[in-house]
DNA sequence: CTCAAGTGAGACACCAGAGTATCATTAGAG
DNA sequence: CTCTAATGATACTCTGGTGTCTCACTTGAG
């Protein structure tokens, strides 16, 4: 139905990339919303033939493996220089959160297919990410953003499922993606009650 | 690695009963956690033969279906008597959250299940739970329970999503299940700031 | 415009999981 | 304890998805 970042298509690379990045990125949409959608329907919503999606890699499970590092990619690319900016956790937190929203589709990606990954490295790069929120909510505990009453794991779930909502809710157009990473900050921090 | 509420297997019912609902309850466990598992695998977890899943249930599509309408009745059976007590919104909330939070495995079926329902009944249970939520999002914000300035889709994902949350973190045995409800009224209403 | 690289369409073998049928074994009601 | 209903094991077919291959067509760089 909706149609996606079509304009990032690189028109001056050569047709083979283009091709494969086209079926990289249909290919995580798909997936996103049906994990168990086959390589016919990958390759119809991609409008490339199944044979081509063989052409570039060489089985179904490679296809994800390459997805889910892209994936991993493209969020450490995204928060390693705000970690290098060494601001404190109130604004690292705000800054995560501006970067995370717009990914939540390689967010969720990465989340729901540490399931079937058999491949022993890609539990890795799931685990590094979680770690990534572990992190910051205990920075957040210790420089007083966050209550210290409230358990450790519960705060980085949170924070983890808010991002992850955020971009569903964008999805499916009931709130603006500008407004999103805003929400995303108040709700953790004030909850909804009036002030 | 967790045993369920092995305690809520009925001896006094008949063999035929147990079996049936010894499927059902190792099924919705095994499916929650992978939508992919095969009939093989949820028959060994259930310890019993994978012939014997046939003889109650005359397709895999069959099984899903009744493990969807059976979690429908869970949530529907716990939701309304809290709704005919009449309770301002506030109280609504609260009562809501303890009795969805240990359901949350039901919670999550319909949720990750909705996709692959072809049939058609079973996304309108699916649309009426989602329901529920807004309309109690809408009577906070009426209360002014919560902020009428936050936008009303965004307050009944937040919430969907505290209680799926809670139900998972308490399954990883982050945070104790008594602990949960509270946690989840807490956040939804102050969030993590200290007080 | 030309033509080679890139592609789509389709036929095929292969496999895993779904669903069926049969029979020997076992649980447990009476 | 007995005997039957229920079960587990096994062997089978069928279906849909994966992965391979070929060939004719299209695209777009030169």
């Amino acid at each position: 139905m909706e149609l996606f970042d079509q304009a990032s298509v690189n028109k001056s690379n050569s047709r083979q990339t283009r091709t494969r990045e086209k079926v990289l990125n249909l290919a995580m949409h798909v997936l996103a919303k049906n994990p168990k959608a086959s390589l016919s329907e990958i390759a119809e919503v991609a409008e490339v033939g199944r044979a081509t999606i063989f052409r570039y890699f060489k089985s179904r499970k490679q296809l994800v493996s390459e997805l889910i590092v892209e994936a991993d990619t493209k969020l450490e690319t995204a928060i390693k220089p705000i970690i290098e900016k060494n601001l404190n956790a109130g604004d690292t937190l705000e800054e995560f959160i501006k970067v995370l929203v717009p990914l939540g589709a390689s967010f969720h990606f990465l989340n729901s297919n540490q399931i079937y990954a058999e491949d022993s490295g890609i539990d890795d790069l799931y685990k590094n990410q979680l770690m990534r929120l572990r992190e910051l909510s205990k920075r957040l505990r210790a420089e007083n953003v966050v209550s210290s009453e409230i358990p450790l794991a519960w705060v980085a779930a949170v924070l983890d499922n808010l991002i992850y909502t955020a971009w569903e809710t964008v999805l499916k157009g009931d709130i603006a993606p500008n407004d999103a990473p805003a929400l995303v900050l108040t709700s953790f921090l004030n909850g909804f009650s009036p002030r």
